[in-house]
DNA sequence: TGCAAAATAGAACGATCGTTCTTTTATTTG
DNA sequence: CAAATAAAAGAACGATCGTTCTATTTTGCA
């Protein structure tokens, strides 16, 4: 083993919602522009299938070059799986905590999650797709995958339990139980949608919320009337197939 | 290696519900055989993983003894597939068969489905490790796949359809969306399951599937008060960590 | 029992994989 | 601007992959 390897100097220095580069060194910039790659590559085929040369020929460097930045594949699924949690964090978790407490920071949580799953419905989501990579998988890369995971469920039942406490959902809500089939709603939504092209899951899942809120006395609780909402303005164009891009 | 290998002369040669083996080729059996063993590895590794190397190992024979059974890794594939689906109709879809039409073959249906997935949060399942390994890969493989999980979701589609007809489900029930929702519960349980360890999660469906049962009317619509019942004599014994077995 | 046909073994192929090592280029710093 | 250092390239490694081709063994039937 060489004597001077440097220490790993890890993580990113620009959070991409943040000031520009700057003058931070080349190699983190482009190590920043790699895992972003590779993010990409990842959600489409898979944390197993991410291979260091084919995000060696997206970055169009060689492949040592891309690896140093690394040290081993591992390594680089680790920085994927951050980055990825780091990006749910902003889009979904952040905003919803912006709402008041109770039944509107949990439909906000809901809602922000279905944008994002309907729109991974093209690309993927790693969450999923690692689940299934590394279920029988031991190690880091599985840990991160877990850890980032449970704690967005923890979020999901903390919000329940506070609507429950503010009274919006009746006394005898298992927040647990909410949260699971929530995670089904999700994950169905994600199956039929990606896989099997099934058309209106997108609707389905709106309606099992909305299902889960009536069912615990969230209906009449307030004028937060979710499920009825239309699709937003620029309703997502689901099942309209975008151009195949096949796969070696 | 030693020159008189017995052929390992696997498991069971007989297909379950068949005759016995009779005096067919040979190929044919240890062509069964291979299926077999390649639907374990499979099942644990997903249908991407699976290598005809490895696969030869465990069937301790060489490579090209097992590729010409197939022709292709590809058809290989297919054939596990078709095998899974062999299997899961036997075991979940004609058994329900046998109940009448209506909330009770809806239940058996939904219990049978509950029962081979707690089997298999050991094992793993390729209808859920084949969705995510093939949602971006069209081809023959896909369409097996995507045609036994769809004729599966149409199964229980009629089933509710059924038990609507008989008056055991209130008349505005929407087949479609309680189909959506049972596959969330089985997706959610396999994945809490199999990959973050939650404990509980057979209990979370059981509850989920009474919750879509009461909400429809069809908790008093009968005596087919599933989810009370205490899960079956023996108890499958979930997060009780298996000795785990790494793989390479 | 003998012989054709089927089944399996064995070796080799090109390709790709993650990784290591060495060399060259680019960047930062004094 | 030059020296020091970081970043990237390039070549090569052993391993494994699916696949092909040719022998060899085993099987089923006359």
């Amino acid at each position: 083993m060489s004597a001077t390897q440097l220490p790993l100097k890890p993580r990113r220095a620009a959070p991409a919602s943040e000031a520009a580069p700057k003058n931070q060194h080349k190699g983190q910039q482009t190590k920043a522009a790699i895992v972003d790659a590779a993010l990409g590559l990842a959600t489409q085929i898979g944390l197993e299938g991410l291979s260091i040369g084919a995000l060696a020929e997206v970055m169009r460097m060689s492949k040592s070059g891309v690896f140093a930045h690394f040290g081993s594949r591992e390594e680089l699924q680790i920085s994927v799986v951050r980055e990825y949690h780091r990006r749910f964090e902003e889009e979904v978790f952040l905003p919803a905590l912006r709402q008041p407490r109770g039944l509107p920071r949990l439909c906000a949580m809901f809602q922000n999650w279905m944008n994002r799953t309907s729109i991974e419905i093209d690309s993927g989501c790693i969450y999923i797709s690692g689940a299934v990579e590394f279920d029988d998988r031991p190690g880091p890369v599985r840990d991160a995958l877990a850890d980032s995971v449970q704690g967005w469920l923890a979020a999901i039942n903390r919000a329940v339990a506070q609507a429950k406490e503010a009274g919006q959902l009746s006394a005898d809500t298992d927040e647990g139980q909410i949260a699971f089939e929530i995670h089904g709603l999700i994950l169905a939504l994600h199956y039929e949608a990606r896989f099997l092209k099934t058309p209106g899951p997108i609707a389905r899942a709106n309606a099992g919320f909305a299902n889960i809120l009536a069912r615990n006395g969230g209906a009449g609780a307030g004028p937060f009337e979710l499920a009825k909402r239309p699709p937003k303005a620029s309703p997502i164009s689901l099942i309209s197939k975008p151009p195949r891009r096949n796969q070696p």
